[in-house]
DNA sequence: ACCTGAACACCGTTCAAGT
DNA sequence: ACCTGAACACCGTTCAAGT
């Protein structure tokens, strides 16, 4: 709880460690671990207030409401997720973006939800930016710079949105799947006859390289709309 | 509110028969109303039992807890959507299936948040079946049906969330826009230079147009990966 | 400036009791 | 079977008071 670890010798019977000073960096890093650890219930600031050893109202000198803590927490999720320079073609950029975006919805899967929120207001602009760059490298037109990338990064953050669904309900994955798929199988044949004949497809799919498929069917309709000048 | 001891005969305009048991139905349709209101945060078992006249107690005797509430609100919403049958090519019927779903997440904003939570596992079956269907209708090999489908469903519910984001903070669209729009031209164009081209764009363009533009985009690279047999 | 901690209004949920 | 309503544990947030 206390541990301490402090480099710098205080004259401290009871006093409060200085090193270890409340801040909002360390009371979103607290958050994210606690939305890891157990969703979105779990960030309470009774827990918060525990973990961190301190009362509700430190908390809220530095952080206005539960609100702005969560955006905050998403924020340092995607950045991070944004943080590593791809290289190589500009599809491989857009593939390795969506990628590392995809990964980190997966391990914090509270993401998803907040990106439908209005945290989604704060987080916008640097994603956007990241993959509309590799937009403009892809030689699309300048007057479709905005749709394209607009389709990419909500296919991207729809994808991952339903992984994190899938991710909430079961931790194992293949026995996930398994169930889901014998569900499906048991469908009215009448009402769900696609869902049937999809049902097998489903049992042995990588959600990764099914997100990943879908990128490269996106990058094929950028190239038909607006093929490379030639 | 207004007890009604039976079955009224009513003449005139629509006909509405109201009981006065409670029923999960009509328990429902108060939620539905309440989350259209206020959002997510509208919806509290007070006012509901106010709403509905009665004590928390008989709330629960017809469904289970608050989640489950708000799945079934969520499929009602979802299953009204894709009520109507569309019609024309496959084509044409993918837009109409993906238009009715927008709209029915631009009209009820609180959805999006809960197709990202485990809502999504019991109305998947519906969405992927109807959206499924044409795009064994466009002449996909089967083998890619369950990914092509994938692509087109998250596309549109992440399309919607990102709409439902914008639509929880303000009401006003234009103003909206160029609010974000003026935001964006003031970014740091060191850092963020797509962004700045970009700001222009997004003064006058028409979320639904650029939806429909993506659904296109994405048809084009279906076309393109699995050209119709000639 | 930064933090404490009791207090407040409100929330989802339960349950003995009524019909 | 269906409903009532008081009660419970918990939540986000506030604020006078301390340093």
């Amino acid at each position: 709880m206390c541990q301490d670890g402090g480099v710098a010798p205080s004259r401290s019977g009871r006093s409060q460690r200085r090193t270890d000073a409340l801040s909002r960096e360390r009371i979103v890093e607290a958050a994210v671990d606690l939305l890891d650890a157990a969703g979105e219930s779990g960030l309470t600031f009774r827990v918060l207030t525990e973990r961190l050893a301190t009362g509700p109202g430190a908390i809220y000198w530095h952080v206005a409401n539960k609100g702005e803590l969560l955006t905050a927490a998403t924020d340092a999720v995607v950045d991070a997720a944004l943080a590593a320079e791809p290289t190589g073609s500009p599809q491989d950029r857009i593939r390795a973006l969506a990628s590392n975006l995809f990964d980190a919805i997966d391990e914090h899967p509270w993401v998803a939800a907040q990106l439908s929120g209005s945290s989604w207001q704060a987080t916008a602009p640097r994603v956007l930016e990241a993959v509309g760059r590799q937009v403009g490298a892809l030689g699309v037109p300048e007057a479709a710079w905005f749709t394209v990338t607009s389709v990419l990064v909500q296919y991207i953050f729809g994808a991952a949105s339903q992984e994190a669904a899938n991710a909430d309900v079961l931790a194992d994955r293949t026995e996930f799947l398994d169930t889901i798929a014998t569900a499906w199988s048991g469908l009215d044949p009448e009402r769900y006859p696609f869902i049937r004949t999809v049902a097998n497809q489903l049992r042995d799919h990588d959600d990764r390289e099914e997100f990943l498929a879908g990128i490269d069917l996106i990058l094929s309709g950028i190239t038909a709309q607006y093929p490379p000048a030639g």
